[in-house]
DNA sequence: CTAAAAGGGGACTAATATGGTACTGTTTAA
DNA sequence: TTAAACAGTACCATATTAGTCCCCTTTTAG
């Protein structure tokens, strides 16, 4: 499968959270509101900060907020500031120390074309769009991977035979 | 990043060689045509056997050949051979077993919809036009990832200070 | 009929990437 | 000046990947 990572999905619902009530909102506020862990949600703000996606106050009464009309913040953008350049790196990954050279390299023009399709799919939804839908169904959505969780659920749900 | 396995890399390697001379290639044939490890090309043609892109035969002058003509593969069709459906999968990969609602999870919603996006650009796109680009650049292609590749290259290039 | 060549199908292992966490600043309002 | 909130970095556990190896079945050549 072609994976996002799950952060890009945390990324996607605190924007989502922001858009829906809009104004400063604070890590914690942001954590409680989406039930992911806070350090988590720190950490993602910061990237998306970096990105412009959303803006920060400082001090005591800092927070976040939008950094943009909703309209102008495509999935592509926030794929971008969470994972980087949205590419198919494939031997490309290695070469930015060492070959290189990306116009010669044949495996990389096929990927390209493909990037570009997949680019401009995801540029043309916009976090508006993904907002509309309702909102979270908590009872469906797992809530982040943790020790315990992952532990408690290995009981009761994968019927596997110990081998 | 949005990430396609290396292995599905390397499976529009050895599908773009066996239509550059379409005839019953052997997997040590196509090894070495390739410059991939054998063990993998074979691991890689079972695969693809499987998804009806290949064809298989068996005994002692057997091997492989394209399973219908190229411009009837799409790149979506050897991702999904290799790679399983082609899904953003999100909270949807634990559900299998246990919350399997996908219709009541809206976070599985968004990316439905972005997933289709995707699957349509990388339909548009046949196996034939894939290998119409100009055969690869040996130079440039880092060629799979040993152990020993590995250290050889970390030595020259990365130069980062030991912590 | 036998042996060798080739695919079929797992299972195993090392390396990597990801996600989650902690810790230590720095800024700013009360 | 103190507390609350963001900034940055570094770390660890786990999951996933890719590469390899093994034994089995099928099929053809001799």
């Amino acid at each position: 499968m072609i994976r996002i990572n799950r952060l890009t999905d945390y990324a996607v619902i605190v924007l989502a959270e922001m858009l829906r009530a809009e104004s400063l909102r604070t890590v914690p506020q942001l954590a409680a509101d989406t039930s992911l862990p806070a350090p988590t949600v720190a950490k993602l703000l910061k990237v998306l900060a970096h990105g412009r996606l959303v803006t920060s106050s400082r001090g005591a009464t800092g927070g976040y907020s939008l950094g943009r009309p909703a309209d102008a913040i495509s999935v592509a953008d926030i794929i971008e500031a969470v994972e980087g350049p949205i590419a198919i790196t494939m031997c490309v990954e290695d070469n930015d120390s060492c070959c290189g050279i990306e116009s010669l390299c044949s495996l990389h023009g096929h990927w390209t074309r493909i990037n570009q399709a997949i680019r401009r799919a995801l540029t043309e939804i916009s976090l508006t769009e993904l907002a509309r839908l309702p909102a979270f169904d908590m009872d469906c959505w797992p809530g982040p991977r943790t020790k315990e969780k992952v532990e408690a659920r290995k009981a009761p749900c994968k019927t596997k035979p110990a081998p």
